[in-house]
RNA sequence: CGCGGGGUGGAGCAGUUCGGUAGCUCGUCGGGCUCAUAACCCGAAGGUCGUUGGUUCAAAUCCUUCCCCCGCAA
C-alpha cells in the first residue's frame, strides 16, 4: 500500500527481491495540473506495468473493503506513504502484521511530512524507520532504523530521493529478517509531529533570520516551494545563500553580484527563483529586466 | 471545457492599445585605462520578433491555424 513517488522504490525492491505481491492498494486517481486531467498515483503506474492488481478504494473502513483485502490472504502488508489510516480490522488481517516505511527517525517527526519538517527545522541528520503498525499515527514498535546526514544545502526533494532508496533497502532487509527482529517500543517522551505542509507556510517572512529562511527555502523545495513578492510580482524561491550583511528587512539589493534581500538578521542571495509566468532563473537574471534594486520584498 | 500570464540577438525585459527602417540592462568578442577588478571608457558581432495563412504600400504590432512554456486553483 502506497501512493506517491516515495513508495515506488519500495514496491520495486519488493518485486526485485522476489516477493510475491498479491495486490497494490493506492489512492484513487485525482484531477491534477491545468485543465482537469486525471492523474494516476506513481505507485499505480508501476504496479500496472508489472501486471499487479491495483485497488483504489476510497475508504478501508467498510466490511466490504476488509473482505476484499482478506480475499488476497496477505501474509504481510507493507505500507509506504499510503495516505490513509488503516483501521484495526485491516491491521489484524495479515498473520505477520503490517509494517510501514517512514521517512524519519521515529519517534521524531511522526505524520505526513517528516522529511520536509526535518529540513525546515534545520536538522543535521535524519533517516528512515521501519516499524510495526499500530492504531496511532506512526506510533508502532520499531523494527529497523537507518540514519543519514542532511547536507548543508540539501533540499527536501533531494533528501526525499535519498530516503526513499534507503527506505526500500531497509525494507527488504527487514522483511527478510522479520522473524529474528525484536520490536522496540517508541519512547513517547521523544515524540514530535510533522503535520502536513500547508501552502501559506511556504511564504517567506523577511523579518526572520537568514539561516531560518535558508531552511524554509530548502524545506519547501521543490514543493510547495517557498515564495515571496518582489516589487509587484510573486516569485517562487528555489535556492538561496545566507550572507552576514545586515540591512532593512525586506529591502532588495545586490550583494556580491547576486540579487539579494535583507532579512531580520543577515541577508540572502536569491540564487534560483521563478516569477509567476516564467521559468526558473537566477535572481540576477530576473533583476536585469525589472527595476528591483532598492525596492521591497514581502 | 476551472482561472490566468508568456514565447523579441546568448540571458532577463521593453516595444503590441493608436501598423511605418527592432530598443534597454547584461553577456560575448576586440581595444583602452588601472598595481588590480564583478569597476570605468571606446568599438564590434549577433535577431526568420514561436509557427501557419490572411489583411495592407507596409505587420513584432491587426485577424487566423498550430506548437511550446509557466503561475493560480484543485
Amino acid at each position: 500500500m502506497g501512493t506517491p513517488d516515495f513508495a515506488v522504490p519500495s514496491l520495486a525492491a519488493l518485486l526485485e527481491a522476489g516477493h510475491e505481491v498479491a495486490a497494490v492498494y493506492t489512492q484513487p486517481d485525482k484531477p491534477k495540473g491545468r485543465g482537469h486531467k486525471l492523474q494516476p498515483p506513481p505507485v499505480k503506474v508501476l504496479a500496472e506495468e508489472k501486471g499487479i492488481p491495483v485497488l483504489q478504494p476510497t475508504t478501508l473502513r467498510t466490511p466490504e473493503a476488509a473482505e476484499t483485502l482478506r480475499a488476497f490472504a496477505p501474509e504481510l502488508i507493507v505500507v509506504a506513504a499510503y495516505g490513509k489510516i488503516l483501521p484495526p480490522e485491516i491491521l489484524r488481517i495479515p498473520p505477520r502484521g503490517c509494517i510501514n516505511v517512514h521517512g524519519s527517525l521515529l519517534p521524531k517527526y511522526r505524520g505526513a511530512a517528516p522529511i520536509q519538517w526535518a529540513v525546515l527545522n534545520g536538522e543535521k541528520k535524519t533517516g528512515v524507520t521501519i516499524m510495526q503498525m499500530a492504531e496511532g499515527m506512526d506510533t508502532g514498535d520499531i523494527l529497523a532504523v537507518r540514519e543519514t546526514e542532511i547536507g548543508e544545502d540539501e533540499t527536501s526533494g533531494e533528501l526525499f530521493d535519498r530516503l526513499m532508496m534507503l527506505g526500500a533497502d531497509l525494507l527488504i532487509e527487514t522483511v527478510e529478517r522479520l522473524s529474528e527482529i525484536t520490536p522496540v517500543p517508541q519512547d513517547e517522551a521523544e515524540a514530535t509531529l510533522a503535520p502536513m505542509i500547508r501552502k501559506e507556510m511556504a511564504q517567506i517572512d523577511w523579518t526572520q533570520s537568514a539561516s531560518k529562511i535558508h531552511d524554509l527555502v530548502r524545506g519547501m523545495c521543490p514543493s510547495p516551494t517557498a515564495f515571496c513578492t518582489l516589487g509587484e510580482k510573486r516569485v517562487k524561491v528555489f535556492a538561496v545563500r545566507a550572507l552576514p550583511e545586515n540591512g532593512t528587512p525586506g529591502e532588495i539589493a545586490e550583494l556580491h553580484g547576486e540579487l539579494a534581500v535583507f532579512c531580520g538578521s543577515g541577508a540572502v542571495q536569491l540564487l534560483e527563483i521563478q516569477p509567476e509566468n516564467g521559468k526558473r532563473m537566477r535572481g540576477a537574471d530576473y533583476a536585469r529586466g525589472h527595476a528591483l534594486l532598492g525596492g521591497r520584498a514581502s
